[in-house]
DNA sequence: TAAATAAGCAATTAATTACTCACTTTATTT
DNA sequence: AAATAAAGTGAGTAATTAATTGCTTATTTA
């Protein structure tokens, strides 16, 4: 036998995160997979049945470790603006660190081309957006935000905006620090989301 | 001959619109185009080089009627504020009625797959951004928006979240309307905005 | 240590698809 | 009406690439 299963599963996804952070998904073939691992390419398919469940577990990957990124350290006791800061800079710092992200995000997977690679991405954004919808909702509650404010919709916004962040981050080829921007954006919303 | 080639090459870049929205752009294959248009696949190489001349027709259709729609039958006398607010309103209103835009902008086109297509977007994004800054000085100058704001930064917040909304249209399916979203947003931002 | 099993590979396949070629049809020009 | 050229086509080609097959090698485990 070559490598345990479970350690080169996870190669495999690394290398297909690797690959599609440098060069786009659609670049990243089986072979190139193969040859950034160091197998060969019918070996890929010992570990992975096609190559859309690769990009399952690339999925599965990104959504496990931002919500340990974004909960991990957190305190629960923060009054909820403070933690729903908290949550945008993680999410950023943790995105910045992960260049692949936004290439999935906003890649032809999303539309229409895999059905359930797609129903996935939604699950991880849906449960983002609930987390947000959350926090605004403890703010409004203990006066701390606006209390004509609609939660859903609100966070609807935020998660909007944070997304054509990434979008630009990607699109210029991660020419600015993007984690730096939490602040920022943080500061310019304040007065639309604060009592 | 057939039909004169300029009526052609507009029936192709609709047809490839039509499709794009339909199956998102990975699926409009010249053979695809060819059907829709009514023609021989080969036909189509006698009216475009490439496939991806195509696609670059199609971005310079979207790039002329964008601009054409916000700017057809705008008031210049208005105040920036009442511009601005306008600018939203009509573009939106445009995509809405062209929804093969948002996977031409989150498609992996955008990702090194083809760096002129990709230069030719970022061209209309940042038109469109210069246009909301002008607006946002103009306003600042005017006292009609915070003079503490930075017109640049804020052009891109207003942008990153337009384009955010966009994707969530297109991810969901367009199952809301597009266009009813801007006084939403315009009432969200204005307390960040306003004065 | 033998049997079973997992991991690996070279060689191929099958499907897709952008693009070409040689030729025909149709419209326009002189 | 003949000449010209653009528009159109059927039949290919060439390249790419996900997935299979049959066989080999290494590792457990009984």
């Amino acid at each position: 036998m070559g490598k345990p299963q479970e350690q080169r599963r996870k190669e495999i996804v690394q290398a297909t995160m690797d690959l599609t952070a440098e060069q786009g998904i659609k670049k990243v073939t089986t072979q190139a997979i193969a040859d950034r691992v160091g197998i060969a390419q019918p070996t890929v398919f010992r570990h992975f049945k096609t190559r859309e469940a690769i990009f399952a577990a690339v999925i599965g990957w990104i959504s496990e470790n931002l919500f340990k990124a974004i909960s991990k350290g957190a305190n629960p006791d923060a009054p909820a603006d403070e933690k729903l800061q908290d949550l945008l800079k993680r999410q950023l710092s943790f995105i910045s660190k992960h260049r692949a992200i936004p290439k999935v995000l906003f890649s032809d997977l999303l539309h229409l081309e895999s059905p359930k690679l797609k129903a996935a991405l939604k699950q991880v954004m849906s449960s983002y957006s609930t987390r947000v919808t959350e926090l605004l909702k403890e703010g409004i509650e203990n006066d701390l935000f606006r209390n004509d404010l609609d939660a859903e919709e609100t966070a609807r916004y935020l998660t909007a905006m944070i997304q054509g962040l990434i979008l630009r981050w990607s699109i210029y080829e991660y020419s600015f620090a993007l984690d730096k921007e939490a602040d920022l954006i943080w500061k310019f919303l304040q007065p639309s989301l604060r009592k």
